[in-house]
DNA sequence: GATAAAAATTAAAGTAGTTTAATAAATTAC
DNA sequence: GTAATTTATTAAACTACTTTAATTTTTATC
């Protein structure tokens, strides 16, 4: 845990003041509710069966949330870049186990808040029920779409879709981590590459 | 557009008072914004294209919302039973033409509530964010779920998860709306339950 | 209660995506 | 800056799931 930087308080508050507005009262609060962490690459923010003990903000970096199934492949829920919030969310709410592994794709620098800071948040400044709602709406209408790309469309369609939306991310990943999260392997993610190529 | 019965508004209450407390008036102003509709079996509540004008909840019944993808299949993103609170939340959001199509599966009953009264009713009793963000949370984490299901799991275990979960449900799909939701053919789960019937 | 329409079953041929394995290219680490 | 490790490519064999089509069973309709 390090000190909060002028950078990432302007961060957090320009991702905010998107939705709701704040006094400086509230926000002085806020910010004493927050702690600072860095990640280096491949180090873990949270490990399945752990427990969530915070909702983080990404300042700067890249996070993946990930499953591994009994074969061992790894399969992505989310990638979470600047202005993003991750964390495993039923484990946060009911601080049991955790489904996911989050982990670091790039060295990361994270704004946390515990359990027991967002009650007393949402308690003190009911403004913030508001602030989680609407981003959660926004998470629950994308996570909605992709459950309809998956059921409707080939990996083709799915990969140029990907591209075509997040061209920022792409940069980013390795096509490891992409296929990851278009639900195939590697070895078929080069093949739809390369007859994309020559078209 | 019906009149609302005891029945209904008991149900919604029963629904509401399980993650907020309300007094009388602000019991009395929320069921004001309220409408009762009927919809009878293969009846639509939206079509794709229409803007989504209400929330709804289902006081009985089964509704499903599902595309059409370009060879004319079916793809079912989600089914709401009694409980449930249903719509096409992005178009709600913004009035802007729907993604989705939701029909009736079962003769239903519905309450709903239109955009300006939801905003009306965040506004005059706060409380109400808290409760849709809790009602959020919920659908969030279940989507999450069926997106590493559908990342993890052969249609085999999805099929088994499912009827393991949902054994309500199952009993009233017909196996063509379960093979839609799962993301395989009708033909494919007839051939699944004959493998596994026979195990 | 007969007829029509929709849903489920079965089988056989076809295909999108996987697996395995070998090689090349890129990245990481000392 | 070189060795070690990870990632990407390619090809060939394989499999989970689709497609088509014919038949049976169930459900809806008047």
């Amino acid at each position: 845990m390090t000190h909060l930087t002028k950078m990432s308080i302007d961060l957090i508050f320009q991702n905010i003041s998107r939705h709701i507005q704040l006094d400086k009262t509230e926000a002085d609060f806020f910010i004493s509710l927050l702690q600072s962490k860095k990640l280096k690459r491949k180090e873990f923010l949270l490990k399945q069966g752990d427990t969530c003990r915070t909702e983080n903000f990404i300042v700067k970096g890249c996070l993946r949330t990930y499953t591994i199934d009994d074969n061992g492949f790894e399969h992505i829920v989310m990638f979470g870049i600047e202005y993003w919030w991750v964390g495993d969310l039923f484990s946060f709410l009911t601080q049991s186990p955790a489904t996911y592994f989050i982990d670091a794709l790039e060295d990361t620098e994270i704004l946390q808040i515990s359990k027991a800071n967002l009650d007393k948040l949402f308690e003190i400044v009911p403004k913030f029920e508001r602030f989680f709602r609407l981003i959660l709406q926004n998470a629950f209408i994308a996570q909605q779409q992709r459950i309809n790309q998956n059921l409707s469309y080939t990996a083709e369609q799915r990969y140029l879709d990907f591209i075509t939306k997040h061209p920022d991310l792409e940069q980013r990943l390795s096509q490891k981590q992409v296929s990851a999260y278009l639900g195939i392997t590697p070895v078929f993610l080069s093949m739809l590459r390369k007859k994309l190529s020559q078209k």
